[in-house]
RNA sequence: GGCGGCGUAGCCAAGGGGUUAAGGCAGAGGUCUGCAAAACCUUUAUUCCCCGGUUCGAAUCCGGGCGCCGCCUCCA
């Protein structure tokens, strides 16, 4: 509401509250998309690390011109088209390894929770109805504009919107919409219809988290008219400040474009899925401040993709010491590594605390993996307990601080390592037969031993080798 | 026209009045290797779009330019 950064403390010690305002479900989600709900699912993560029990709630708009509009284009009823992008939006954003709000709302489950607010809104003379429509006279709140750092007037003197005779003031924003024949319809005092979009939030947030919350946030395109509305129409019915912080996001843009459905210049969650691993997805999207504008491209992706490996070979490294004996020392090295952690988490923290700079926190864990690596090569040459201990440590600080950026979490193999085995016995086994055709045999039994002790059993037949995993 | 944001190495990107201007990618050198690849290590901005000002001191604050982007209509 400053425009600035602001010191965050709850309303509630120790609980944090906060709204999300979610997709309108008329198509398939876009990059854009993901960027936002990461950023408030890492945001919800990052307070949940500092101990807050946090309240997140983030909605479906599933009744809209655009759902309608999409509905009549596919020839199908408008709630299956908004079902059927409902259940595309929850497998991309688990194929993303976004966590799911507390509350995942939706408009047409909160429709007398609107009706409510605009029946206060036209009792306290905030509303006006005009034939079975309702608006939301913006006059009567003086405090219009002070989210988005404008005034009333300075809005009409550019304005492109077309204006509607019968409003009082095209500023006037619809709070219910009468139907029109074949749309959907409930029934409402002012007869039937359907709400505007801006209602749905307040109902929702105001009916999940109180007259009062935390956060509230979405993209940076909200902030008007959406957000501005939003705070208008809930602060005049309730007379209480409305949401204490906002966030809002930036976006993905393509050269330097926004990203959008209009321009026709966006690329689907799971077109980028088609290419890339979602934890190279997360790191690209964590790689710039939220606010930012961050641009797409592939030689971004696979910068990400190769900033990953780095994090996924020495995991797989730690881990690979694991089979070997350790001699015993390596206290020093432990005592080196755990400091070293501290003090990586120390930066983390000072990072995220600082309006969750992700940016900067994955710098501080880079950093940190530079350490490790360092310890990593001394233990290779010698392997000690200690040592050892040290690296598992730090693997399980990097894990766990990575966990709150939602990185780290899925399997570390890299697409196509699971067939990538079969393809590499294929590889042996073409080797064996050369040996085999010349007769080495001490070759061939000795490939053929190895594979059988790894658990593959290794049969010859006149067509040739077959193998399979012993069951 | 109004409101807001951005301009930091070859590229991406943190920082934001005074410690060595994070980190990633690419490049260079090295370790390893029969050679190579991979991996790892080291290294890469006397300088932060330009011009003025404030200050003992500015990339960071202020004023003015230039360039890019977004919002003001649905948009994450």
């Amino acid at each position: 509401m400053t425009q600035r950064k602001e010191p965050f403390e709850p309303l509630v010690p120790g609980q944090v509250r906060m709204y999300a305002c979610g997709v309108t479900v008329y198509d398939l989600c876009h990059l854009g998309h993901a960027r936002q709900a990461l950023i408030f699912d890492v945001i919800r993560r990052y307070l949940e690390y500092k101990g807050y029990h946090v309240t997140y709630v983030r909605n479906f708009t599933d009744v809209d011109d655009k759902i309608i509009n999409r509905a009549k284009e596919l020839g199908r009823r408008w709630d299956e088209v908004a079902k059927g992008y409902i259940e595309e939006y929850y497998r991309d954003m688990d194929r993303l390894g976004i966590r799911r709000a507390t509350i995942e709302p939706k408009a047409t489950e909160h429709i007398p929770e609107m009706i409510g607010i605009i029946k206060a809104l036209l009792e306290k003379g905030y509303a006006y109805q005009i034939n079975g429509d309702v608006y939301y006279e913006v006059q009567r709140f003086p405090e219009y504009g002070k989210l988005s750092g404008r005034k009333a007037e300075q809005m009409l003197a550019g304005a492109r919107i077309e204006i509607d005779p019968r409003k009082k003031n095209p500023l006037d924003f619809a709070l219910w919409k009468r139907s029109k024949e074949g749309e959907p319809a409930w029934e409402s005092p002012w007869g039937p219809g359907r709400p505007g979009w801006h209602i749905e939030c307040s109902a929702m947030s105001m009916k999940y988290l109180g007259e009062s919350f935390d956060i509230h946030g979405g993209g940076a395109d909200l902030i008007f008219p959406h957000h501005e509305n939003e705070i208008a129409q809930s602060e005049s019915c309730t007379g209480k400040p409305f949401a204490r912080y906002w966030i809002h996001n930036g976006f993905v843009s393509i050269n330097q474009e926004k990203m959008s459905k209009s321009l026709g210049n966006f690329f689907t969650i799971q077109e980028v899925l088609d290419r890339y691993r979602p934890e190279a997805v997360k790191l690209f999207l964590l790689s710039a401040h939220y606010r930012g504008p961050l641009d797409f491209s592939d030689d971004r992706l696979e910068e990400a993709k190769k900033a990953l490996d780095r994090f996924v070979t020495a995991f797989e490294a730690i881990e690979a010491l694991n089979a070997l004996p350790p001699r015993s020392g390596g206290d020093a090295l432990y005592d080196h590594m755990v400091s070293k952690g501290r003090e990586a988490e120390e930066q983390f923290q000072a990072a995220m605390d600082d309006d969750f700079n992700t940016a900067a926190a994955l710098g501080v864990l880079f950093g940190f993996l530079r350490e490790v690596n360092l310890v990593r090569s001394e233990v290779e040459r010698n392997i000690t307990a200690g040592g050892r201990s040290a690296l598992h440590i730090a693997r399980d600080r990097i894990n766990r601080l990575g966990g709150v950026l939602g990185l780290f979490e899925q399997p570390s193999l890299r697409p196509g390592e699971a067939d990538l085995k079969g393809r590499l016995v294929e590889l042996l086994l073409d080797l064996r037969a050369q040996a085999r055709s010349k007769k080495d045999w001490a070759t061939a039994d000795a490939i053929r031993e190895r594979l059988n002790s790894l658990g593959i059993e290794v049969e010859d037949t006149p067509q040739g080798s077959r193998w399979h995993w012993r069951r």
